[in-house]
DNA sequence: AGATTGAATTGATAAAAGTCAACCATTGAA
DNA sequence: TTCAATGGTTGACTTTTATCAATTCAATCT
């Protein structure tokens, strides 16, 4: 067991916490590995586990008669859900795997007892905690304040950048998981699309060329109180 | 000074800190009376106080591009913006009274080092802290999953039940600010109202009337995910 | 009372986004 | 190699929401 915990002890999270709380806490841990489409947690389940991304990619995403809706994706080192864990409440969020993940699982109460006695550990969850509810609050004025054509641009520019700028790149999520994100249908993801190639951008595929950084940048308009990573 | 302050010591955010770290909170803390109006904070600048409502009503909005959306209310006991203040980061709102209102601010760097030395205090901030999360992620899923006429049902449900079903009941926020919280113009919130006189709703003025709880129940579908308090 | 102001409502119209259906391209299995 | 199956695209159309303009309404002040 003890290799595979390993896994998570450098993650920011436990980067301050003492080798006695990271016991405590991965004693009744596991690891385990989903297959894609594995449904992790369903919206309403009481929260008996805090979840760490190792690998993979995981989709929280949320319904309300027969409607559903995607809030995010996360990658490694992520954790959900946090709030529902320290709160001891109903997950409000159901996850899934959109690919073969690894996540590990911490039961709740011993994330609660160890934030009662670790004060480093404590400051490690608010952080995690702060930051993500800075980004549903991101997330959030994506939405209300952006059109779609103009919350494509910016996820665009800000894959561009975060990628370094390179000449071109590969869209890391399938484009339907990309409408989901943004907030709109695939066709509307298409015809986004068609709009921006007269503002710089060429989508072939999976592949995205940024011909024009500062007219898409004009268009996009990014701004760090909701984009900032 | 301190009888002022007396006046946030039973908050719960405070009910298990120590009198020391209460000190140490309050001595570079204000209390300040604030008219209509007032804009408390503007988004992109540091966080230099945690903000407490004593009294009043204050609403948390952003802007992008000459638009601007409301993010949220908040009444007594209420504390904005936390996360900012946590993660020592520019707020990504802006606060304004919207009537007269009393406030306390707390310097930022004090939190923070309360919070690393008062275990009691860190338990509050991450409960406050998670509890703000989980209404973000209950707004969002409002807005992405609900039609607007849906939102407005659901509101006045809330409002209804949290009033103990009376017979009717006032608005306690203008239309408008209804509106803006629900994510939809005026004029919207006016045509809601006039659909909503069929499953059993009837507004005048500032005055509602459920006349019919399980027919509006029926269409508003309210959900403790979405819609709890 | 009359005038003034801001909010709320109503109707006409426009824009944005969603739906539906058809079709295309790619992939992988029989 | 053909044939599903899936994801993506396109076009036509509908629905939802926003915008704009014109009133109406209500509260307040003089």
């Amino acid at each position: 067991m003890h290799s595979r915990i390993q896994e998570i002890r450098d993650l920011p999270l436990f980067a301050t916490t003492s080798d006695e709380a990271f016991q405590t806490l991965t004693r009744g841990a596991y690891v385990q590995n989903f297959p894609t489409h594995a449904e992790l947690i369903t919206e309403g389940e009481s929260a008996d586990f805090l979840h760490i991304i190792i690998s993979g990619c995981v989709e929280l995403f949320s319904a309300w008669q027969g409607r559903e809706t995607t809030m995010s994706f996360h990658g490694p080192d992520a954790t959900f859900i946090l709030a529902a864990t320290i709160k001891d409440r109903p997950y409000l969020m159901s996850a899934r795997t959109i690919e073969k993940s690894r996540i590990i699982m911490i039961p709740s109460e011993d994330v609660r007892a160890v934030f009662e006695t670790d004060p480093d550990f404590a400051k490690s969850i608010v952080t995690e905690l702060a930051g993500c509810y800075r980004g549903v609050i991101k997330a959030s004025k994506n939405i209300k304040l952006r059109s779609s054509t103009e919350r494509i641009a910016n996820y665009l520019l800000k894959s561009y950048n975060a990628l370094g700028k390179p000449k071109d790149f590969t869209l890391e999520l399938e484009k339907r998981r990309i409408a989901a994100l943004l907030g709109m249908t695939p066709e509307n993801l298409s015809r986004g699309f068609a709009v921006l190639k007269e503002k710089g951008v060429s989508v072939r595929g999976q592949t995205v060329r940024i011909t024009d950084p500062e007219g898409l940048a004009k268009f996009a308009k990014p701004n760090r109180l909701i984009d900032s990573w």
